[in-house]
DNA sequence: CTGATTGCAAATGCTTTGCACGCCA
DNA sequence: TGGCGTGCAAAGCATTTGCAATCAG
C-alpha cells in the first residue's frame, strides 16, 4: 500500500512538472500508514510523535495537493474541524455514520443507495457527479443495555470524543 | 409566516428565560421574508439594506440563537461558507442538490431514500437521528442543448455563483 | 431594579502567504 | 542553474468574547 500510494503521489507530482520531496514522501507515508479520519492537528502530531520534521505550512501545503491529486477527500462529519479520509482511494464510494454517543465513526456502502440517488438526480435534470451523505446516530446497544462496546473503545483508545459541537 | 416565526422565537425565548428584542425580532423578520439559503454576510447585508441596525456579534448571536431553537439549520454546500437553510421548518426532511455550473441549490425530498436511511443505520446498529445528504452535480440541459435555465437566471439575479472550492 | 442584551474592539483559531534560503531535476 | 519547496513569522478571515453601557421585564 505505501508503496502504491507514494508511486502515485509522484506520477501527479510528475504530471504537474512539481517536485519529490521528502517531507512531501514522509507526509503521505504517515497518512496512509492508517485508515483513520485526522485532521491537521491530528496529522501534524503524529509526524512529531515519529520524529519527522515538517511545518504546519507545509503540512498544509501537502494536504491541499493531495486533494487536488484526489488521493484524500475532505468529509464534513458534523463539527467544525476540517477532516480528511484517506480511504477513498481503496474505496471510492463511501458514506459515513456518526455515532452521536461516542464520536466513532463508521463506515459503509450501498449499492441499492446509490442507484436511488442517481434516479432521484436525474429525475430532477443533472447527472450526479458527487455525493456526500453523513447520518448521525445513536448506539442501539447502549440504549438497550446501557453500555456501547463502542463507546469503550474509545474511552480505552483516546479516540476522537463526542462531537463538540462548538 | 413572518408572524408565526417570531411567536416561535418568542415562546423558545419565554422557554429560556431570555428577553425579546427589537434586533433578534427584525432579523427574524428579515431571515424569514425570504426562503434563500444564506450566509452571514447575506444576512448582514439584507438587514443593511433594509436600514436594520444589529451588529455583526448580535447577527452571530441570534443565528446561534436560531440554531438552538431549531428554526434554522446549519448545512454545508460544499464551499468553504457556513451556510444556513431557514427551510427546515416548513420542511423538516429535505436534501440539497447543488448544481456545479451555476451553483443553483434545489432542495429535493423523497421517501424512499429516507427508508433506505432508516434501514441502513439500523442494520449497523445504530438509530439514525439526523441525517445529511448533499448531491453535487451538472446540468443535464447545459450538457445537451449548451444552455442552463439556471445559468442563465444566475447571472441576472446575481446568485450565489458557482462555488469556489478555495 | 436586576440581569439579559448590545456594540465595540480585542482576542481567537485555523489557514494562507510573503520572503529568504535551500534543494531537486 | 532555475525555480520549486520549505520554514518562519506575519497576515487574513470568520467567529467569539470581555466589558461597559443599555434595555427588557
Amino acid at each position: 500500500m505505501n508503496e502504491l500510494v507514494k508511486e502515485r503521489l509522484n506520477e501527479y507530482v510528475a504530471s504537474q512538472g512539481l517536485r519529490q520531496t521528502n517531507q512531501r514522501n514522509e507526509i503521505v507515508s504517515v497518512i496512509y500508514s492508517e485508515t483513520e479520519h485526522f485532521t491537521v492537528e491530528d496529522l501534524f502530531d503524529r509526524l512529531r510523535g515519529q520524529g519527522i520534521k515538517a511545518s504546519r505550512a507545509t503540512v498544509y501545503r501537502t494536504l491541499k495537493l493531495l486533494v487536488e491529486a484526489e488521493m484524500l477527500v475532505e468529509i464534513d462529519l458534523g463539527d467544525d474541524l476540517t477532516t480528511y479520509d484517506p480511504n477513498f482511494m481503496e474505496n471510492p464510494v463511501h458514506n459515513h455514520l456518526v455515532c452521536i454517543d461516542c464520536g466513532k465513526v463508521t463506515e459503509f456502502e450501498d449499492s441499492h443507495l446509490e442507484t436511488l440517488n442517481d434516479c432521484l438526480t436525474r429525475r430532477l435534470g443533472f447527472r450526479a457527479v458527487k455525493k456526500s451523505l453523513r447520518i448521525e446516530a445513536c448506539c442501539e446497544k447502549l440504549r438497550a443495555s446501557g453500555s456501547c462496546p463502542n463507546l469503550i473503545a474509545a474511552r480505552l483508545n483516546k479516540k476522537r470524543l463526542p462531537n463538540r459541537k462548538k
